[in-house]
DNA sequence: CTGCTTGCAAAAGTTTTGCATGTAC
DNA sequence: GTACATGCAAAACTTTTGCAAGCAG
């Protein structure tokens, strides 16, 4: 954890960015709830906890500059806001989600699914595939064994 | 075209919705724009050339009553507008999309591609699945030959 | 007729921007 | 010291809602 700061902290630094305290906190809060899908609200509200200065806007700021460098992906479940996502380190592609319909919970797959989809997109569309959205809409185990 | 009209409008009455003329206008235009990914504002505009006394909050709810019907698909590219797809005839699931980062292009996938991965799905995580929204970003094939 | 629909205007909510002030480098 | 960042408030947008009037069934 204190790893992924630094390497988040220095990939600011590699973009002549400044590490100022405000992005900082902003990007612990966003490590220590890294299974939620956290709103820019969200991510205000909590991160106003550890310092009560900060304003709205420097964190909308903070979460498109995280954005730009790709530690950071944005996503929009159909409410009416944007959540941020962290990226799994390492990956080279945005990672799955399973929404479900009754109870709304969001889980995350990791494993990538796509590699033969992608091939076959390249080839038969000859579109280059940088990245994707995959999201499942459907009905959770939980909300499933309850009908039963 | 007259014939999808006609199954719309049945599929109005059969939900008990009554027929007005402004749902009928936004229905054609609807049809008439298939291929584009129209946001509420830009249905309006083109609905208002028809049907001139017509109001954004009737767009936005006749849009909403098509989505609840399944006729049509809300969708969300990132930038911070809703789109609206129609569904194609007899599909059971959305269609894909290749959205290129260069133009902004987006084009449609109609095959389904995710047969397999949805078996996945349900069996390793017990999700059962209902509907998907995929979407690949990357280079389409005309901004990939600008380029060589 | 009756209850669903509409248009308008206002409201609600999210995200962006302008600007004076502050601060990381 | 300088250029980038911040906080605040205002602005810009998109979408929703309340309500009187209109109209489809």
């Amino acid at each position: 954890m204190e790893n992924r700061i630094q390497r988040i902290k220095e990939a600011l630094q590699e973009a002549q960015y400044k590490l100022t305290p405000q992005r900082e906190v902003t990007v612990k809060v966003l490590l220590e709830n890294e299974r939620e899908h956290l709103s820019a609200e969200d991510v205000f509200l909590k991160v106003k906890d550890k310092y009560p200065e900060i304003g709205l806007a420097t964190v909308y700021r903070t979460l498109e500059l995280l954005s730009e460098l790709k530690i950071l992906d944005k996503i929009n479940f159909g409410d009416g806001v944007s959540r941020y996502d962290l990226r799994k380190e390492g990956a080279k592609h945005f990672h799955h989600h399973l929404v479900c319909m009754e109870c709304g919970a969001v889980e995350e797959i990791e494993e990538d699914l796509l590699e033969d989809v992608e091939k076959i997109v390249e080839k038969e569309y000859n579109f280059k595939v940088l990245d994707h959205r995959l999201t499942f809409h459907g009905i959770c185990g939980n909300c499933q064994s309850k009908k039963d």
